[in-house]
DNA sequence: CAGTGGTCTAGACCACGAG
DNA sequence: TCGTGGTCTAGACCACTGG
């Protein structure tokens, strides 16, 4: 058991080595925790440049099926950990996608000392003064998303000069501020009554929220709350 | 504004130049939607072979900031897509790396036809008898997951043979059984009544679902619905 | 210390698809 | 059609870390 001819196809030859080593797992031929042949005599046993197999092993990797160590080889993980990529929704797309009519309202926009809750996730001194909007995300008048953002603008002062009438703080700040780290976290939480109002839905209805923190060289640029409507669905890609 | 020159660094090539690429963008040197030069001339100009040219612009393809195509060329993506990495918790790592005690508890396991709203998830006829199984997952007493899965044991017979109060499903199907499609989401749902009893949560309270459906070669092996306890947030590796 | 994975290179062939 | 990205190869050097 060990013989493995490569099946003809059409694939990248370090797919197919990825799958045959799937195979070879799933089989327990390669057992749990166990550690697999180093690259060179993979490349030997697949007839394959070590290169080769390096991409398929670094594959397997980043599914979680391997564990890689210099010195200490390959091995098989013992609880593999599922990993999947998912793409942050962007509201204007997604609704546009749908063939929906997109649409953006400002609900308000202030200067206001920042709560401590919120400074704390941003690592910065709470009770500074920032600006801090809100705004609803519409597909064909129905809300969708209801942003709550708190921008520092001692850091980005041109924000100061943009019509976040017409353009969203969203869609500005994806275009003209670069971040060096963000932060991402998915949670539920029940409608109170502003979300309830902003997504027309009953309060306490589960909404799935998204909180993201940015920050660039100079700290931290913003932070939000995004409220989705009930029957959002996030999936990997 | 085209040289450039590379600053000494330990990191591998691939991601230096990756991250002058981000640079370039960001400083708008590369425009929206803008052809870069081809891989040759990158190659060239940051003086590295045309593979580790082509390793960083996979790279940033895969962060969305980059669209490629044969013939056409790379050009800087119009509306970048955040992706992210996210891993699917498994319950008893989290609850163990957290310095908890773990436990399961099987509620409730027969026999029973397929509804239809699974039934139409999985691509199966409706009405089938399969497996159904209610489960509990603990963290030092404290409910954590609230499972309900439906298995076809015609598929996977052997499960007639795992004692399930000992050895959850989802453990058991991690280590015996291969899978070739899966399907996941996460939303947001109001626990019922059957949730809150479950979790030991108020009914209505809002929880992050997860639902998850598994096939093989032979058909759909597995459908699950996983409830969450409120407070937990899921986060990208 | 030395085995293993990480990475780079120069060259090559090929598949796709825009023009 | 033919320029561009996709991939592979053989060889090399290096960094890390287990024994």
């Amino acid at each position: 058991m060990e013989a493995a001819p490569l099946p003809p196809s059409t694939a990248p030859k370090a797919q197919l080595i990825a799958r045959q080593m799937r195979a070879r797992i799933a089989a327990q031929e390669w057992l749990q925790g166990e550690r697999i042949p180093d690259e060179a005599d993979l490349a030997l046993e697949y007839g394959a440049a070590r290169a080769t197999v390096n991409k398929a092993l670094q594959m397997l990797a980043g599914e979680g099926l391997l564990e890689r160590k210099r010195r200490a080889g390959t091995r098989v993980a013992v609880n593999p950990v599922r990993k999947a990529i998912i793409s942050i929704p962007i509201v204007r797309e997604q609704i546009e996608q749908e063939g929906m009519a997109f649409s953006y309202r400002l609900i308000a926009q202030k200067r206001a000392p920042l709560p401590p809750e919120i400074a704390r996730e941003m690592d910065i001194a709470s009770g500074r003064e920032m600006l801090h909007l809100r705004a609803v995300y519409y597909g064909d008048g129905i809300p969708r998303q209801f942003e709550e953002r708190w921008i520092d603008p001692a850091i980005l002062p041109q924000i100061g000069a943009v019509d976040l009438r017409r353009f969203s703080a969203n869609e500005w700040l994806v275009q003209n501020v670069t971040y060096t780290r963000s932060e991402i976290r998915f949670y539920a939480e029940n409608a109170d009554r502003r979300d309830a109002r902003m997504l027309n839905v009953q309060r306490g209805a589960a909404l799935l929220i998204l909180r993201r923190n940015t920050w660039n060289e100079e700290g931290a640029i913003t932070s939000v709350r995004i409220a989705h409507h009930p029957g959002f669905t996030l999936a990997p890609v």
